[in-house]
DNA sequence: TAGTGGTCTAGACCACGGT
DNA sequence: CCGTGGTCTAGACCACTAA
């Protein structure tokens, strides 16, 4: 472990414990690079990820402070802003399984090329799943993916995690992503698999997913009963002038 | 402007004009901090900003490289990720009014104490409006903040943007925000005021969103009618071993 | 082994806030 | 004015990748 990470977790584990008080001051850059014997280069490093995390903020000429949600981002920090999937309250409570019910592979549409950033001669799968809860439908999801970048998926990959295969066995770390939510009545799909009364409503997201090196490779939308969970997330708020 | 924010734009201004292709090899920061005349550290600091945006990512021991989608994000980059809004096609569209339904002052309940940390005793406005896009209603909103954290919001505020009186006449900065999204049936008030039909849904935000200094200001919760806006959002994805 | 990025140093000067 | 954080330097050593 690299000395700005262990600096900057010690000092988190001050705030969390109550060492340094929110909206107090602050030991500041000089001080606290002497505590730790490096240089204020490397202090600042590590106040920086604790700024980027939403623990503190920074005043030239007057100091460094503890947020007063500090706290509150603590607990939330780990599991949303990366993270998009159901409540806590469902999440944890047990084992996620998935159906196959449809799995081919065709030349993608306008759109697809455009989202996938592919030519309509390279081919893609066509996926669609039922993800369970425990036995209870949850997820309706369409899934395409250009072969090429995402080689070797089989009805076994499919049964568990597409993204576990993507990582563990081909390697590739998964990157940032575009999504789309909204509302939509069911469609007949939705009163089959997901048991949607007529009434029922349904919240979709649409998402393109790349990998770290910035390359597309899922084009998805997934598709939910309303009285199934929300999608819960974090924003830390991003400066402006850069 | 400083040094490495001005480092990064030109570099941005290379990868977007095609001066660097995305996948090809990329000057080494040593070779940078010789073109630009200027130590390494600075070099590194400019390349910072540009892997935080998703422009690029580097490799120890190989090199950086320009990511394949930095041109798809840069068109993104600036809109989504700290703004929860109306799709494009709707924004820019005409101009946003408010019609104020009701507003009070009370007591907060259990939740709002605990999602706003506040004491019971400390009193709340609650605030109802309607939010239209050219003469459309769009937005029914439902907000409660903390007197003593915004004091003196007056109709007239309501009227128009409550964020704006927050920053240009209270100088306060806004921070981060939690929140949760999911889809509803329409109850009376949206069938009233958004002219929900029976079996339209309803697409709902519940946020708390924090000054930059951490303390909560806001607890509120938005509807919209499906057909009337989705909500579009990028994530960059974070590193775990932080 | 050579070249790359990642980390770190021990200073320096500047911008800004509060006195 | 002093103390704060923000930026910047000119090096150094290390970890890693690829030939």
């Amino acid at each position: 472990m690299v000395k700005y990470k262990e600096i900057a977790n010690t000092i988190k584990q001050r705030i969390i414990d109550g060492t340094y008080e929110a909206g107090k001051p602050f030991p500041d850059q000089h001080g606290l690079a002497e505590e730790f014997e490096t240089s204020r280069m490397t202090i600042q490093k590590a106040l920086e990820i604790l700024r980027y995390e939403g623990f503190i903020y920074s005043v030239r000429g007057s100091g460094t402070f503890v947020k007063k949600n500090a706290d509150t981002l603590s607990k939330l920090d780990s599991k949303a802003d990366e993270y998009i999937g159901l409540t806590k309250q469902m999440a944890g409570t047990g084992t996620v399984t998935s159906k196959v019910l449809s799995f081919t592979i065709r030349f993608p549409n306008e759109i697809e090329c455009e989202s996938l950033q592919i030519l309509p001669s390279q081919p893609v799968y066509d996926i669609r799943r039922l993800r369970f809860l425990n036995a209870d439908p949850l997820l309706l999801e369409h899934t395409v993916m250009p072969i090429h970048v995402i080689p070797g998926i089989t009805e076994e990959v499919l049964a568990g995690s597409i993204y576990d295969y993507i990582e563990t066995r081909l390697k590739l770390g998964i990157g940032a992503a575009n999504r789309m939510i909204g509302a939509d009545k069911p469609n007949k799909d939705d009163e089959e698999y997901l048991r949607c009364q007529i009434d029922d409503p349904v919240l979709e997201v649409d998402q393109v997913v790349f990998l770290d090196n910035g390359v597309a490779f899922e084009y998805s939308q997934t598709r939910r009963r309303y009285d199934k969970g929300h999608i819960v997330m974090v924003n830390l708020n991003k400066k402006k002038d850069r």
